[in-house]
DNA sequence: CCTCTAGCCAACAACAATTGTTGATGAAAT
DNA sequence: ATTTCATCAACAATTGTTGTTGGCTAGAGG
């Protein structure tokens, strides 16, 4: 569910209203959504379009739209939750300095974690974080 | 580095004095490795066995050993900072629910991310995080 | 059109993990 | 003996996040 169509179909099917606030949410996170951004930081944005928007609106609805599987939050130790909204399989090249994040889509084999090592865990998902220093911070 | 003589001789190298707080802390968190603590939970078991050890100091330590290369501090998204001492490399596999931490030692084999991902970034490391749930949060 | 309510707002408070600060005290190094 | 470092208690501050409250408004349902 990346349209907007759906989107409004969801939130009415958890009686939820579909208001411009959610409206604008959502598309902001959409097209920020190669960066990752934060709470703070879609709601930045969002500002610029209704300056009224709260902080605390931006976090209940990014909260919601998770809820509806709509986007995913990531916490990659850089500080704060982030936003993903590439809903393909796929993984994360984080740099160390800025916390800039981006996606990486590449083929990683699936790994047995032998039953000795598991203790009991169930393994649900994989997930490979590369790390590293983005362009910028590298000069 | 990972016993105690290589400390005693890696703080004095850089000037720092060897004290009781921070031999017990150095020792708690060997002892504790596998289990991952956070400061807290250093902390906890610390002052078993020295009760005026503060918390503010326990952090200060854990800062310098990590000065020292002996420990890793690392974020998997459980909302505190955790301790690692392996000095091998090794992955971690984490429960959604309590976020507890065990080390994998598997052998993933290194994934070359093509320059059109990589945007830029310089890729230092690449760790494997598995999430899932431990066999007493299923239960 | 009227009513009811969900959603939003501002304006806070609370939280948890962490870091900063300060002045006093004691121990180690010189 | 003197200087310096380490630690302590006791706080304050920071950051990202969640909780709360009372008032206002727009829209769904009648
Ligand atoms: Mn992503
Ligand atoms: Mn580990
Ligand atoms: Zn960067
Ligand atoms: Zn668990």
């Amino acid at each position: 569910m990346t349209n907007w169509q759906g989107i409004e179909e969801a939130f009415r099917a958890k009686g939820l209203r579909v208001t411009p606030q959610r409206s604008l949410v959502f598309r902001i996170v959409q097209k920020m959504g190669a960066e990752h951004p934060s709470a703070e930081a879609v709601h930045l944005w969002a500002t610029r379009h209704m300056p009224t928007l709260s902080l605390r609106t931006v976090y209940a609805i990014l909260d919601e739209l998770e809820g509806l599987n709509t986007i995913r939050s990531i916490d990659l130790g850089t500080g704060s939750k982030r936003f993903c909204v590439n809903p393909h399989l796929h993984h994360h090249l984080v740099c160390d300095r800025c916390g800039k994040i981006k996606d990486v889509f590449v083929d990683v084999p699936p790994v047995e974690v032998p039953p000795e090592q598991r203790r009991g865990f169930s393994v649900r998902q994989q997930e490979v974080v590369f790390r590293g220093q983005c362009a910028y911070c590298r000069s």
